[in-house]
DNA sequence: AATGAATGAGTTTTCATTCAT
DNA sequence: CATGAATGAAAACTCATTCAT
């Protein structure tokens, strides 16, 4: 989708659509711009797709499979593997590890697997906007952002998913850490991508320099998606220590 | 805004952009869908406003207006009042508490500020949205949304809200704290704001319960509001205690 | 719908419309045409009609709301009043008249009554064209020229009728005589009035003298309304007569 | 035309073109369509086909030969054997038949004609079926449906005919009875075979009691074919009889 | 013989906006 | 204040047709 060289017609017009469509908006787009960025025909565009909609839902549906992909591949690579391992056991109210450096080792996966999935969302950026853009209006991918937001894909078509994504449910999480994670976790790191690009020409960081400074802002929040509430313990102790201070 | 009764025509038209704007977008509504909403003819709204970008400019003004105000009173209730007090001091690298207790009162006020700004942008989170969805687009309004979520209102009209936002700077925030602020403190109250009606919908918190778990969440990032630096180190610690579990 | 005055723009479109699609047919007839013939803007004619098809829609209903109207007036002024005065009876088998002149007031107000349809469906006849093309594809439009054809308009919606219309089928109508009522008096009257203008040119008829010839002709099937059965033994009598000349 | 086996393409080309134009009318079929029914592509269609309109020309051209063909086929076997055969004199104003027979023979031969013409129509009715709802515009087949139905076929082409043709117009038919001809003869005849499967659907006629019931109906009308104004004067007297019964 | 890709020139429809009253 | 009627400009979409292979 980044290719700029000979493409086929196609992929240029869903490359045009993804920049216009996250500059402009779905609705402030012309199909006539679509057909002029992409250097085809207004008619073509008509051949490749169904309609103007249809573009979008092709995008959509990158997106969202690719998340899914990222996602079960995380889990396959390290939850079920862990568990197999005998290094880590979902109980009924609390993932189990069996000894620190089994902590240790998940907690560095998960952070190698925040910058890939980082990585992923910055690279896929523009369509990421796009999608935000549709899901704050109340058309029909008005509930996809949550289904990305949640990292779990289009859990309904997903088998081992749904596995996980119950497990998940089991994990004692309480909904108010729910709350947090969505709004402390997820919404800064899909905000980050979002933004990524106004917040650069604003704050005149390099590519690096921005990517490290949030990535540093996220160890911050970072053991909470293991283990919330010992976040919540440390923090309450956090403010008596400020305010003692 | 908000009067269901026999309202004006120019305030039901305002009433119904806000709706619709914020459920389908500025270029997905119509003018007459507008019409058909505010119950009035299409010609009435061009007797009120000289165009469908001048009611949009009008709720963007409204909610920018009112931010400002908010913005200043407690710019003027705590830093300005505190300075007089001689409990503050604005010194070129950082802020400076004459004591614990001032401290301490500062923190309260932040925490009632924020609950304040907080119950300001659900009470507006309509406009919001819009504002967001316009922010996302590269339209005029594009560097709004940063503006706001700065705090800082409409900066260049104002002078005193500018001679506070240079203070700001010198607040001996490295751009990386910034970065945290932004993403970790702005974002996911504007968030929280913007999604509240889907996130409610689809956890089936009450409105109290979901407010409170909020506000629960922020407050294990607060502090670094006023000392970011803290935080981190903070956490740095966090993650040895974690690991020597 | 005739008036060449200055009408308004709903019905010049209209007119206009009756004209185009009668020669070119509703899918041969461009909007911008109708709008051109009616000396209006595309825009207008969106402005009265949701779309083209809507303004098919009309003239059917035109037709037939007036088809129908006519059908009731006969109905009521002949058979209702004929029962009334207890100059007909209608048998389980048969429509029973009381003496040969109630036959005879009868059949002269059916020829009445003939001639009527006959001058409103000239006068119609561009519409009537514009029905015979819709009902001859399968357009949602392609039965109601059989409701129509039988003179029975739109037989669902309306009660009286529709206990005519059973009255009918009482009528000792065998199945065969409906088939000869159908291709041997309705096809014929209704084609006369489509074909009217280009039977016209080919022939040099006068208006008059074609009327005429038609009415004269019509007269040869006319009884067989009435009682069928004897004109097909009338002229099994005649094939007889003919062949022992 | 009707194999439904492994057709060559450009004949299933032809079959979905006689399905399509007769249901849709020419104007509102699509190539693309055509293209699917036919399960070839676009492409293929204008490898046999000039354009759209010449798979209507061809269709047009199939049935007036055939018709034409049919229609010197009766003028040869029965007008000019039955004069060779002296039986038969075709007078400046009118056929004179040498006997009784002579006549019995003809109107035989009539009728059994008819029969052929009708069968020949029910057959390609779904062609008549586009070639009535292109007459019924002013498309360049405009007025191949008169010549089609005064079985003339096409007489500009055709010297035989021609002169078929000139003897027909010295046939001492007065225009009144080409009226009466062309109403109550060919229009119901037509009609017959293009509204065959609506009247079928809607009658619940199988194909052989609705083909019988329309022939029974014809016999009334048939004299008239051959000598129209003795059905009028028996008609009239038909109507006194009625009246003195 | 066959086709996937491509298109020019239209088509229907929409929409923000104006205007006479 | 209020509105029904009107519109220019442009939007989405269509379609018969062509062309390179």
């Amino acid at each position: 989708m980044l290719k700029t060289e000979q493409q086929q017609a196609r992929e240029r017009i869903l490359d045009a659509s993804v920049q216009l469509f996250s500059q402009k908006g779905y609705d402030g787009t012309r199909v006539s711009e679509i057909a002029e960025a992409a250097n085809v025909t207004k008619a073509l565009i008509y051949y490749y797709f169904k309609s103007k909609e249809d573009i979008l839902d092709h995008l959509v549906r990158f997106l969202l499979d690719n998340a899914t992909a990222m996602t079960m591949d995380f889990i396959h690579t390290n939850i079920v593997q862990m568990i197999k391992d005998g290094r880590l056991d979902i109980l009924p109210d609390r993932l189990h590890f069996n000894d620190n450096a089994a902590i240790r080792c998940f907690l560095e996966n998960v952070q190698v697997y925040f910058e890939k999935v980082l990585d992923y969302l910055l690279q896929y950026r523009h369509i990421l906007r796009i999608f935000m853009l549709e899901s704050l209006k109340d058309s029909k991918h008005n509930t996809k952002l949550f289904r990305l937001m949640d990292f779990f894909g289009d859990s309904e078509k997903n088998l081992l998913l749904k596995t996980i994504s119950a497990a998940d449910q089991d994990f004692n999480y309480t909904p108010e850490l729910l709350v947090f994670k969505f709004f402390y976790a997820i919404c800064p790191i899909v905000s980050f991508a979002v933004y990524y690009d106004d917040y650069q020409k604003m704050s005149n960081f390099s590519d690096d320099q921005l990517r490290t400074a949030f990535l540093q802002s996220s160890r911050i929040i970072f053991g909470s998606l293991v283990s919330g509430q010992d976040i919540l313990l440390k923090n309450n102790q956090l403010e008596k220590d400020l305010s003692h201070r």
